[in-house]
DNA sequence: AGAGGTACCTGGCAGC
DNA sequence: TGCTGCCAGGTACCTC
């Protein structure tokens, strides 16, 4: 479940419980997640503090003094802070023990997710370091977007899901963003005017502020919790809404594929 | 270089 | 009830 919004708020959610704290090891039930698990993981990190938590679109990075451990949720994964150590359920990875008892477990029923370690600066590692600029910081602008789109011909939608473009938009806030924008998603990125990008941009950007503040209040329990999804349904109108009257003009919201996608949107709000 | 398709994996659900 | 096929919030990598 986790676009931008649930990463972050796994991120605050997980940062006061583990900042600074040491662990005492690291233990990998599953190693073959979207990539193996390194070997030598375990030895890096047993008896080191974690100096720093950042995110990087979707990755999230806990730095310790000599490297940093890259983890991706994939499409199911999670992470959760327990008191102590509970007996794993079967898609219960990796735990990351800490020297006061409490675990850091991942869960990934799928295991698209990722645990991986660099020992060079973090955004020099091949995953990062080709990334577009983060949606919501100013370099994400209409300016750039416009330029970027400059000539292509690829759909608005596959492009701003693409992670070179911008990174954490996947494809519920995909829909989402596209449909407040008014903008349809199959429509050559190359032919959207600046102006129309400046309303696409605000609408990025607000509806993923706005998710995240969801997810802070959903997803607040961290320690013990399932942290439950869900917090979004309400506010989505287009997405899983295939039928369902749009909210602006009341016709019937549409559903096709796009790029091996699920793609919603209203035909005649969306031009 | 850009665009589109494929692969990784499990679980849930609709349809038969 | 049980089987089959399809779908799912991501994204690197391959081919054309």
């Amino acid at each position: 479940m986790p676009e931008l919004p649930e990463v972050e708020t796994t991120k605050r959610g997980i940062e006061p419980y583990i900042l600074g704290k040491s662990i005492q090891q690291l233990v990998v039930r599953q190693s073959r997640l979207r990539w193996p698990v390194p070997k030598p993981l375990a030895r890096y990190l047993k008896g080191q503090q974690i100096e720093r938590i950042a995110r990087r679109g979707k990755y999230l990075l806990l730095s310790i003094n000599h490297g940093t451990l890259i983890i991706h949720l994939g499409m199911s994964g999670s992470l959760r802070m327990l008191k102590q150590m509970i007996p794993p359920g079967p898609h219960d990875h990796v735990d990351l023990a800490f020297s006061n008892g409490s675990v850091l477990r991942y869960t990934d029923p799928r295991r698209f997710g990722a645990w991986l370690w660099t020992a060079e600066p973090v955004k020099q590692h091949p995953l990062l370091i080709n990334l577009g600029p983060e949606p919501l910081s100013t370099h994400f602008n209409a300016d750039y977007l416009y330029h970027y789109s400059s000539k292509r011909k690829q759909a608005i939608k596959a492009f701003i899901m693409n992670a070179h473009t911008v990174v954490g938009i996947g494809n519920i806030y995909a829909n989402e963003s596209l449909f407040r924008a008014g903008i349809h998603p199959s429509r050559a990125a190359g032919c959207i005017s600046q102006q129309r990008y400046e309303i696409l941009v605000d609408s990025i950007k607000n509806i993923l502020q706005a998710a995240i503040e969801q997810g802070g209040t959903t997803l607040r329990d961290f320690v013990d919790g399932e942290g439950k999804p869900g917090y979004f349904q309400q506010q989505l109108q287009v997405y899983g809404c295939a039928g369902n009257p749009c909210r602006n003009c009341g016709a019937a919201i549409k559903e096709k594929r796009l790029s091996q996608r699920s793609t919603f949107y209203c035909s005649r709000c969306q031009h």
